[in-house]
DNA sequence: GGCTGTGAAGGAATTCACAGCC
DNA sequence: GGCTGTGAATTCCTTCACAGCC
């Protein structure tokens, strides 16, 4: 396998969505055309980006729907069952893990830390809400490998510290609007998702007409 | 102005988020190097970025923080006041209209609309309920260009449907994880959040061992 | 010395165009 | 006819390297 382009993985987690929600449906073959029609690209995009991985198509058909979703689903990783949890279990927090779009993924949010008594030892959907304290323990008890940032930003810097020092964390989704650093050799993949540059990237396009993803 | 790359907007956004942090913190000035450190690129970049746009920096010295990020907001047409408003005022949908990230910047959450009567009529931050039945007149009224769409996958048909018939809107801000269509013809921006999305790409990066944004 | 700004070079990603298959 | 798969061409983006300035 040659060297993949990051925006063909980007595109491949967005066709194996589109996938799944087509075969729920009973759509049992797809095309390139179509599948490029419900993730805005163009089919030869389609093509070129599954033909990095193989040939999953039969010509003058198209692609089996369900074969085509395992198949990503194994170059993704997404196969796996990941353990997921919740760091900050404020608002934004508890819809995170209440969120209906990682249903049906390989990815269950099954703890979530906050340091408010309040909180601790409630459920939120399908995770438990534990004493941040108790972090690196729980999270090895239960091998969750990756953590959604959610805190306030000023408390960014224990939630640093802490995660620094547990060294099942492997991938961080953050949320909170700082450039997040660790005290730590190993390597742990960060994905910033920043709302208000979405914002402003959106007030740009209308300006420009345009549409994106 | 040549053509920009879509990718130097995206980090323009980026560099605005950070330089209003920056000046908050009372710094003055900063170089192109620092900001690439908080922003997770490369000085060049930086510069190669700014200079789509004009000469902002002193040599020898860097940039004026509050300077860059006023000219900035220009680039982003981020100066105008945008009045948003959430369809959809479930868990994410409240969340998103309580987000700390979009204070101080130029979108005022203004506005939530849904159908659960319990809801309507009630504040969640800023933003005053309506029934979405109203959806159209008040959007008109109170100016709102950009929509935060943040309804339960069945109801995005309908949420389609009034988006299509109100002129007004401009952009959306879709975070659910469905391709959305409008029954329109005029230009409307649309960004996808697909959070399960991120979370494919987060596992294919910790497998690869790679940090992104 | 330390920084910006920018053409030029290089590398990456997308689109084209067509061969091959059912 | 309708589709996939893929080298080749093209377009787009990033990095290099250095001129110019304080």
């Amino acid at each position: 396998m040659k060297n993949v382009p990051l925006a063909t993985i980007e595109r491949v987690a967005k066709y194996l969505r589109c996938l799944n929600r087509l075969s729920e449906k009973g759509i049992k073959v797809v095309s390139s055309k179509e599948l490029a029609e419900h993730t805005r690209t163009s089919p030869e995009q389609v093509r070129k980006d599954l033909s990095y991985f193989g040939r999953f198509g039969k010509t003058g058909t198209g692609y089996d729907t369900q074969k085509l979703s395992r198949k990503l689903e194994r170059i993704l990783k997404a196969q796996k069952k990941w353990n997921v949890c919740i760091l900050g279990a404020g608002s934004l927090g508890s819809a995170l893990a209440r969120y209906q779009g990682f249903k049906d993924t390989g990815y269950n949010i099954i703890a979530a830390f906050d340091n408010d008594p309040e909180k601790i030892g409630t459920k939120i959907g399908q995770a438990e809400v534990y004493d941040i304290k108790n972090f690196k323990e729980i999270v090895k008890k239960k091998d969750i490998q990756m953590v959604i940032l959610a805190v306030p930003k000023e408390a960014v810097e224990e939630a640093e510290e802490i995660i620094s020092k547990t060294n099942n964390i492997r991938g961080i989704l953050n949320f909170v609007p700082v450039t997040i650093k660790l005290k730590t050799r190993r390597k742990v993949a960060i994905i910033d998702v920043d709302l208000a540059q979405k914002l402003y990237i959106l007030s740009y396009l209308i300006k420009r007409g345009r549409e994106m993803t």
